[in-house]
DNA sequence: TATAATTAAGGAGAAAATATTCTTTTTGTG
DNA sequence: CACAAAAAGAATATTTTCTCCTTAATTATA
C-alpha cells in the first residue's frame, strides 16, 4: 500500500483521525474518542495513562497509534502537539435551525462549506498530489471509474482531462467498469472514485487492475478503506460531514475542489495544456447564440 | 522548585534557547548548537542519540532542559516539535505562479474558492431562491437539462432530486432535450443549466418549453443571457473567473455550491424529506465490503 | 446450530528510554 | 599546590514503550 500517512510536521493528525475514523475497531475509537476530545492532556500522556482513560489496554493505545501510520506512540504524540499550534477557531454556529430564514441558511451553508475547504486542505499530501500529476501526465490512457454520485464526479474528471488533451475514458457502469478493467495493461492508469471506499463494483476492478499491471490513483473519503489499500496513490477529501445530514453534498463540493486543484496543477506541468483548452473551448463556440 | 518555565503550546523554544545561551555551560552550549542547527533530528532524537550527536553525556541533555524550564527532555521535545510547524503564511497573492511550489498553489487555490463562495453569496436573491425551491415542491415532474459541462451538473442534481423522493428525469442529449422539451405541459418543471446562458442546445427547448406551459427554472452565470430572458426563475452563480484561467474550474464549483444550498433548504422544506433520504441509502449497502 | 477460522483485545514481561544519584573531572581561588 | 565549588559523566534506578503471547469475541463455514 501506498503510504499516506503522516509525516511529522504536514497534515492534521486530527483530521486524519476522522478520516480513517470508520475503519477504526470499537476499542481504537474509544482511543480516537479520547484523542479528539482530549487533544491537550494526550499530548502530556503516557501509553497507560491514555489507556486508563480510554478505558482499553495499553496494546491498543500503540495499535491506534500504528493504524495512523507512526512508528509508534512518540511520534504520534509529536504530530498531535504540533495540531496544537494555532487552532482553528471552534466553530461558531453553524448548525442550521428550523427557523432560520432563507438567508441566514445561505450564510451558514456558506461557512460551513469554508470550513470544508480547509479541513482538505489540511488533508493534501504533497507529496501523493504530485505523484497523482506526474501519473496521469505519463500515463498512455486513462480510465476514470465512480459508480453512483462518485460517477457523476468521474464524467466531470473526465471533462477536465479531455480539455487538456489527455487521452481518458470515464465509465460508471459496474459492468462496464469491470470489463474495461479486465483489459488493462501496463501503461494504463485508473482514476477510481468512491467515497465510501468500499464499493464492490470499484474495489473488485481495481484489484484487476492492478494484477494486470495498471496504475492506480483513487479519490476517497476514507484512508483505510479497500480501495485506498489497493491504490499505489490515495488523495483523500475531508469526509467530516456537514452537520445538516449533507454527507452526500459536502463530498461533492470537497470531490470538485480537489480535482479543480489537480487540474490546476496539471495545466502548469502540461505543456501544450492552453492549446489543448483553446481548441475545445473554440469547438462550442458556433452552438451559442 | 517553582515552575517558571514554558509552558506547551506557548513560546518559541528555539528562540528561547538563544535567549539564554550566553548562561549555559560549555558542555550545554554544545547541546544548544546541536539543537538549534537540527530541530527536526532532535524531535525524533532520543537522549542518548542526542548526547551522543553533541558529543556530551546524557546528564548534561537532561540538565539543558531542565534550565530551559522544561520538566524533563520529553517536555522539551514536544515544545520544539510545535516550533516546527510552519505557519502556513497567509497568502494575500492568490495569483499563481510557475514557480509556486505545490502547496502554495494548493494554498491560493483554497483562497480563491473561499473568495467564489463570497461573491456568490452576494448574488443569492432570496425571492428567487424561495421561489425555485417552491417550485421544484409543487412540480408534477422536474425536468433538468445541460449539455457539456452543465451537462454533468444536471445529472448531479437529478441525483439529489431523486434522494429527496422527487419525480425528476435529466438530460443532456440536445436531440433528447428537444424531444422532451416538446412533450412538456402545465404542471411541469424545466431545470436548465448553462453557464453562457447562450446554448442554442438549450434556449430553444425552453422558449418550447414555455409554450407548452412548463415552468423554467435557469442555473446560469450571466443575468442578461438568452436563457435567463425565457426563465420565470433564474438562479446566479459568480461568472467572475478565478485569475488562473480557470473559468471551467469555477463554474463547476459554484454550480455544485449552489445546488447544496438549494438541497438543503429543499430538505428543509420537504415533509418526506428525510424518510427518501433514508430509504435511497440504504438501497446502496450492501453493495458495500 | 456447531465448529473452525479469523480478528480483536489485553496482560505480562522484555526492551528501550528517561531520570537520579553519586563519583570523577575540571576550574577557579587563596 | 591545596581546596572548594561547579560541571560532567558513569552507573544505576525508574519509568515508559513496545513485543509477544494468550484469551476472548466475532465471523465464516460446514
Amino acid at each position: 500500500m501506498a503510504r499516506v500517512g503522516p509525516r511529522l510536521n504536514q497534515s492534521n493528525t486530527l483530521l486524519m483521525i476522522s478520516s480513517i475514523y470508520s475503519s477504526l475497531t470499537k476499542t481504537e475509537k474509544k482511543v480516537a474518542d479520547y484523542v479528539k476530545a482530549y487533544p491537550e492532556e494526550t499530548v502530556l500522556a503516557t501509553v497507560t495513562d491514555l489507556s486508563e482513560k480510554a478505558g482499553v489496554g495499553e496494546t491498543s493505545v500503540i495499535r491506534f497509534c500504528r493504524k495512523l501510520g507512526f512508528r509508534g506512540f512518540h511520534e504520534f504524540k509529536l504530530s498531535v502537539a504540533q495540531d496544537l499550534v494555532d487552532r482553528p477557531p471552534s466553530v461558531i454556529d453553524t448548525s442550521i435551525d428550523e427557523q432560520d430564514d432563507m438567508m441566514t441558511v445561505a450564510r451558514k451553508l456558506t461557512l460551513q462549506h469554508e470550513i470544508l475547504l480547509k479541513n482538505t486542505l489540511d488533508l493534501v499530501n504533497t507529496d501523493n498530489l504530485k505523484m497523482a500529476v506526474d501519473k496521469l501526465l505519463a500515463a498512455n490512457k486513462v480510465y476514470v471509474y465512480g459508480v453512483g454520485s462518485s460517477g457523476i464526479t468521474a464524467l466531470d474528471l473526465h471533462y477536465q482531462l479531455m480539455r487538456l488533451g489527455l487521452n481518458v475514458e470515464a465509465h460508471r457502469d459496474s459492468h462496464i467498469i469491470a470489463m474495461s478493467a479486465s483489459l488493462l495493461k501496463k501503461g494504463d492508469l485508473v482514476f477510481a472514485i468512491s467515497t465510501s471506499g468500499s464499493t464492490r463494483d470499484l474495489v473488485d476492478p481495481v484489484k484487476e487492475a492492478k494484477k494486470n499491471g495498471a496504475d492506480v490513483i483513487c479519490l476517497t473519503g476514507h484512508l483505510r478503506s479497500p480501495i485506498a489499500t489497493y491504490a499505489d496513490t490515495v488523495l483523500l477529501v475531508s469526509s467530516r460531514e456537514m452537520p445538516t445530514e449533507g454527507g452526500a453534498l459536502a463530498t461533492k463540493f470537497m470531490q470538485t475542489y480537489m480535482l479543480n486543484i489537480l487540474t490546476t496543477l496539471l495545466t502548469m506541468k502540461k505543456v501544450d495544456a492552453s492549446e489543448s483548452l483553446e481548441k475545445t473551448a473554440r469547438s462550442v463556440v458556433d452552438k451559442l447564440y
